[in-house]
DNA sequence: TATGAATGAGTGTTCATTCAT
DNA sequence: CATGAATGAACACTCATTCAT
């Protein structure tokens, strides 16, 4: 009983969320109002409230979300015993499979990871998650794999293109074929390989 | 008079449109007020409306023109009788230092590109950019230079590259060395040539 | 059993109208939410409104029970068969007490006694309280011991007297001693003696 | 012109405060909602925050305008070269005359002085204007005309005393006549006297 | 033409009240 | 009978836009 309660709650935990993912990642923070989300997940306006402290906290709440989600991602059957070769195979397209998969966790992901409202939290584990690339890159460059360019660049150069190579994949202006793929995926590699 | 009048009013169409970018820039457009524009502008608020429709026909303006001015930076001293692989070093370095000499600009174009505001004259005029880009990528795929690969992909990926490494430079993580440049330069290279 | 549940019921409300006079006296009716008294009270929020109709009703029972607390206060140990200078120092030394036995009800009753939500009945309640003043001033009238003024007068004179010395008393800026008190009272007598 | 405007702004700012004035005085403080105050001030509700921060801000200039108004009517032909008697006697029929013109202004001090939200500026303010009656009351004292009790106490008295009387002036339950008017400043000259 | 005071629709947020459990 | 999650009307406050000067 108190169970069901609980599942009941985090249920319409889970709905506000999503409603307000599926709003920020398309108009932004700002232009998206408490209402709207609240009408998007079926729920008064108040309701929010009882979950979030305020419209921050939710913004926050579903980036935390969606970064955990797409760290998990990353490290899903990491291939730590092959090369760098493999191993950025391997992030390559699961960062390209997450944006496929979560559209609007990934579209949100991108255009807000700077905003001025996340808080500190947020912060950190966004840049947990970059770490892990951060280690990726430096390991790769100290058994002369991948060229020696500062870590911050390296990852610029390829998170960057992954967000624009994310972009025309959802507006379906390229297809996601395993050829193209695999091409994209040389073209990132041959960015940073020695 | 009428010649002076018109220099007058270009000189306010000009400060307005100035004051609007920095702020977008710094703070986004739904968090700009338009009282705070004229303030910054030192004009009335109530001018602006004498010169834009309303606050979305203004942020399509500044827009508008830090495209065109990206554009024209592009094509400034362009190589044309060069090989592609030139052209693409001009490209890289006009776009480099265009984000280091119009920093508003950069950082406005870079944050607002996917918003709902922006009209079709200003996707046009954004689209035109990206064809400059295209037609240097698509020559240097006919000269078998750059690896065959659909355009858009291409572009987007040495697109999304500029964007990311003028971020670190704006925000000073990267040092804005001839050597570290040329680098990245040749990382970007890389990434399309065969 | 039956007698049993009424006790249970009548200790419900009790703590309720308790929790609910602490709060009002403290931060007012307006400032004071209802599950702010509901969690003071150990109950559900929506438990309140099965033994109150609504907020307004229960602030009049709050009322209420203030004023007939105070009232039978004032006629405990009256002392009917002395005189009228007596029966007065009795009236000033209830008040006095009352106000220091009972520091949230008499804080409630002096800040919200002109309150928009009283009720006619609440309203009834307070007049007849000062009623037993009215009458005593009335009675020290006809024998000449108290002045010829209307019996409203005498009463706004000692009432207001009495409420302000329990505010310096509640907030200890006047010290309780019998003599100060004393002095007190004799300033309030010489108020209204002939 | 410029004179005229300012005329105009400061009728604007004289008419919302009026509103509030009379609101407050009726209703409170916190049930007061800021729309109203604009319906009744004949203002947009957003003209009201170009004159105050905010509802704080508006009930703290009310306030303090309301004090200093009746710290200026105490003083006015105060007769300081007159006797205790007569001072005392100037005191009352100007506070009890403050009460008749000023309705609101008093009936909003008399409930409003102790709130919290309440800045330091009100706080001094009103403590000014008591500070006036407090050094009367010890001069009294020093000369042996005033008995020797706490000022703070000789205050209460006279101050809930008049408080009260003026309570039922305004409810007309006592008729203003000289007569009666002179018999209740007895009543509270009496109660300080020695 | 230029202004900025005025506006009111719209925002984020609160809370008295209800009702399924 | 008791609950507390859910609600939505109402609040304080903001700001794009208008219009008298």
């Amino acid at each position: 009983m108190l169970v069901e309660r609980m599942d009941i709650m985090q249920n319409k935990r889970d709905k506000i969320m999503d409603a307000a993912l599926e709003l920020f990642a398309e108009r932004g923070f700002n232009a998206t109002t408490v209402p709207t989300i609240a009408l998007n997940a079926e729920v008064g306006a108040g309701t929010i409230y009882r979950y979030f402290e305020h419209k921050e906290a939710l913004v926050n709440a579903v980036f935390q979300r969606c970064v955990e989600s797409l760290s998990h991602h990353l490290q899903e059957n990491y291939p730590s015993d092959s090369g760098i070769r493999e191993q950025f195979r391997h992030l390559f397209f699961k960062v390209v499979g997450f944006a496929r998969d979560h559209v609007y966790a990934f579209s949100f992901l991108e255009s807000q990871s700077n905003a001025h409202y996340l808080d500190s939290k947020s912060i950190d584990v966004f840049q947990e998650m970059m770490d892990f690339f951060y280690q990726f890159l430096e390991e790769g460059k100290k058994v002369n794999v991948i060229r020696s360019v500062p870590t911050e660049a390296l990852f610029a150069i390829v998170y960057g293109a992954y967000v624009e190579i994310a972009k025309l994949l959802r507006k379906k202006i390229l297809p996601e074929s395993d050829q193209l793929m695999n091409s994209l995926e040389a073209c990132c590699w041959d960015a940073v390989r020695v």
